[in-house]
DNA sequence: CATGTTTTATAGCGATCGATCTAAAATGAA
DNA sequence: TTCATTTTAGATCGATCGCTATAAAACATG
């Protein structure tokens, strides 16, 4: 019928998604993501779009690949608080070995301001965590304890603050002391949920 | 000797960090901040020097003008747990209002992995926080519990967590009901930490 | 008032921005 | 093979980027 295309779809997204991911929205050129993704500007107009619509696929597809992924794993998990200690271990380890921080996050901070659309995603995604740690929190009591303080929904709000903190901190070269630091007292709030 | 400038330094420069601080700094152009300042492009280069040199008096005003003053607010509190409490309504408060965020951890994000000096000043504020969080547990025990769990660093980080989640979620648009829970968390942090 | 110094306003520098046009290359269907 | 269709490559669009050269305007000093 036509000419296919020469180049592989996910690898050239992935491609630009490391773009956008190091460099945030603004600070990449189409230039950048036409380069990085071994692809002429008209090929990229043609496949993605524009600009800000090739950005769009990169959350969608980072969602997939990583939060969601990582936020079954933690459902999957027989034990939820070995979940959740693996959850934060790996979000140091990676945050550690690579400073980019979380594409997701990034993205709250620089692109939802102003876009509306990709606001709600993002609103959307991060409820997404939020909602995956109080899943796991809730499967630890299955009783209500209404007599006691421990609250499930804070709780997962507050472990959503620690995955956003070290983020933040992880991109602006916080020492791997502080990290480790905010994880373990993540844990240790779930551990404090299940009871002394 | 010479004809004296027209214009008032520390509001222009006010005019230029409200540009950055809602914008950020790649998407803030000279001449947006010159309209912003309503000066002409050629005394904004004449009085701040170059771009990156303007936002850095602009982040070093705002250190001073907000984060600084909001530690030493803490400090003078005579009742830390006052003080904390008072800390983070006004932190819920004013990101509710005002849903730029925080200078100081948007540029964490954007600025500091591209320019190692901006970095270090950075680094440097956030330790600022963390260790007036820090200041204020150790009022609360000034006889150390080695018995006991309580660790006064591990808690003035997740302060600090909490306060850089905060802001990242204010920026993103968050509900004012997150914003709350996770700064009733933080002031409970505190609280707990004080003993039963 | 005349002089020296700095700030102002304007115009414009080369470079790069996001986006698009043209035309050649490459395919499947007829 | 011929044709219709799509993707390539490269050039280039007008707009905007950070920044600066130029010269008139506005002051303090002698």
């Amino acid at each position: 019928m036509a000419r296919p295309r020469t180049f592989d779809q996910p690898s050239v997204l992935a491609a630009a998604m490391d773009q956008f991911w190091r460099r945030g929205y603004e600070a990449t050129s189409v230039r950048d993501l036409a380069s990085a993704m071994s692809i002429t500007g008209a090929s990229l107009y043609n496949a993605f779009g524009d600009k800000r619509s090739l950005f769009r696929h990169c959350l969608d597809a980072y969602l997939d690949t990583y939060a969601r992924r990582r936020i079954a794993e933690l459902d999957a998990s027989d034990d939820p608080i070995r979940g959740i200690r693996a959850f934060f271990d790996n979000l140091v380890e990676a945050s550690l070995k690579d400073r980019r921080g979380c594409l997701l996050v990034n993205s709250a901070m620089e692109v939802a301001p102003w876009d509306d659309e990709l606001a709600e995603l993002i609103e959307a995604s991060l409820r997404e965590i939020e909602d995956g740690f109080h899943r796991g929190l809730e499967r630890l009591s299955p009783e209500p304890r209404s007599h006691h303080r421990r609250d499930a929904r804070a709780t997962a709000r507050q472990m959503l603050s620690a995955v956003i903190a070290l983020r933040v901190l992880a991109r602006a070269g916080g020492d791997g002391d502080r990290l480790r630091s905010i994880a373990r007292s993540a844990v240790a709030l779930a551990e404090d949920y299940q009871g002394p």
